[in-house]
RNA sequence: CGGGGCGUAGCGCAGUCUGGUAGCGCGACGGUUUUGGGUACCGUAGGUCGCAGGUUCAAAUCCUGCCGUCCCGACCA
């Protein structure tokens, strides 16, 4: 049933670059050019590249079971959209140079869109009427443009980027925070599906407007943000915790968890409260955004006539959020987080390969055949190997394997299968250990069973792509 | 948007000050060699020197304008 196409890296489309290039100053910049995962087309604008393109396939896949699991539905709006919906909400003129303004060929003013509020909230008052109903959670994740005056660090602030971003719909504001709520822990499930430690934090609304919101941020040197926490919200971890996200009780009681120490971005940082978290546990640093949830009432429903009757017949304005979650940047902040002078090191979650085959003596009846065999072994049980099948010699294929970040490594050379063995490399800590060759796909299966349990949601079963839409 | 830097072969760079036949390393290609951490050697191909004007017998080099791009700062998923 299951069809393999085997990856081989002689076939395969990998331009790695030996040596840095010039214009990226940031490591996950600088290792996406060099692992070949991107190619800058303009600034702020990246075309990706297969490996790159894997990789954010396999984060947008991670968003995608999160929000479905978490009762959310999919759906796409386009790029371009109409001014004259956003000349409605008043965010036409407010939003400034930042938004790339279009003219079609009958002049009409057309934008390429940031965001997508006023976009769901037409369709939103054109077919829903009545509080039976709500709640509605829709979500997209669709590429949005920002004209960034100084675009920078590759894909970590682009001008094009990839987002994920989810409206909610609800009669009131009891219901409305439960649905934000819902997001912040499905966020939480979903980072650390991705190896990532990201800590919500009080945030500032912007101009999206609105009262409660939190942030996502990654612990990074690099990071854009300043950042101020109790060391206690470290130790917080969803661990695979499967939630009822209809239970309001449940998901109120893991977001105060995980809100209750004190986390706060500079725009929201308060010397005072901070003051009270025990001088050990007080920690300032640098940190990567890559989420960002909102809840703001009827800022968008009420002057865009988003409206339902309720149980008493009246005409009310539904209350909304609204929830991010940045596809692109997230490759970024994965890197930053993951990474050594080597080259990236992919989470098990994440990795655009599952483990590296690396061939010490290409043309070796012996060797081959042992690869072959690894490769269909492992495919078999739904792991995607890649098979380093290239006439170079064995440091160059290391080097490449390092480089390209998958996290495990299986190597077969003739001297090893003089003994019956290959050798098993953990690319984090460099250790290694020689096995036979069926212990070695026994135990990448072992490693691999949680994240592919973790995905099994049942309209994608067994699939990586999200074919289910 | 303020300040600074950089555009020369696919990548990294020298050459520009002081105008005179466009170079080096890596990579690519063809060989030989080597084979458990980017092997060594021989050979080959590859450039409107960002673009447009100007000065000059002569411009990568000097002058003017433009474009692109990166960094720092203020703003942002």
């Amino acid at each position: 049933m299951q069809r393999t196409i085997k990856m081989r890296l002689s076939r395969y489309f990998l331009p790695v670059l030996k040596e840095n290039p010039a214009d990226a100053q940031i490591a996950s910049h600088r290792l996406m050019l060099r692992a070949g995962m991107i190619k800058q087309a303009s600034a702020g604008i990246y075309s990706w590249l297969p490996l790159g393109f894997k990789v954010l396939r396999r984060i947008e896949n991670i968003v995608h079971e999160e929000q479905i699991r978490a009762g959310h539905i999919p759906m796409l709006m386009p790029t371009l959209q109409s001014a004259d919906l956003w000349r409605e909400s008043g965010r036409y003129d407010d939003y400034g140079e930042e938004m790339l303004r279009i003219r079609d060929r009958h002049g009409r003013d057309m934008l390429y869109g940031p965001t997508n509020e006023e976009l769901i909230t037409d369709i939103f008052r054109s077919h829903v009427t009545s509080y039976k109903e709500l709640p509605l959670t829709l979500y997209h994740i669709q590429w949005k443009f920002r004209d960034e005056i100084r675009p920078r660090f590759g894909v970590m602030r682009g001008r094009e980027f990839l987002m994920k971003d989810g409206y909610n719909f609800d009669l009131d504001r009891e219901s409305a925070l439960h649905a934000y709520n819902r997001h912040m822990v499905s966020y939480l499930r979903t980072y650390e599906r991705m190896g990532l430690k990201a800590i919500p934090m009080r945030a500032d609304s912007g101009p999206i407007g609105g009262d409660d919101t939190h942030e996502f941020l990654v612990l990074a040197d690099t990071g854009e943000s300043e950042v101020f926490y109790d060391s206690a919200i470290l130790d917080l971890s969803m661990d695979g915790r499967t939630v009822d996200y209809d239970n309001r009780a449940e998901i109120a009681a893991l977001v105060q968890e995980w809100t209750t120490p004190y986390a706060r971005t500079d725009e929201t940082h308060d010397e005072a409260e901070f003051a009270k978290v025990p001088e050990e546990r007080r920690r300032t640093s640098r940190a990567i955004e890559v989420g960002q949830i909102f809840y703001f009432g009827t800022k968008y429903s009420e002057p865009m006539g988003a409206f339902v009757v309720n149980e008493k017949g009246e005409r009310v304005p539904v209350h909304m959020g609204s929830h991010g979650i940045g596809v692109s940047r997230l490759v970024g902040a994965i890197i930053e987080a993951s990474h050594d002078e080597r080259g990236i090191i992919w989470p098990e979650g994440v990795t655009p390969f599952h483990v590296g085959i690396v061939n010490l003596r290409q043309g070796d009846g012996e060797c081959d055949a042992a690869c072959e065999k690894l490769y269909g072994a492992l495919a078999a049980a739904g792991l995607e190997p890649l098979y380093d099948d290239r006439e170079e010699r064995a440091g160059a294929k290391f080097a490449t394997m390092d480089l390209i970040g998958l996290p495990w490594r299986i190597t077969v050379g003739p001297r090893g299968l003089k003994s019956g063995v290959v050798e098993l490399t953990n690319r984090r800590t460099g250790e290694s250990e020689e096995v036979k060759p069926e212990d070695a796909v026994e135990k990448v299966k072992e490693i691999y069973r949680p994240h592919q349990e973790a995905g099994l949601i049942e309209p994608m079963k067994g699939r990586y792509f999200h074919t289910w839409l």
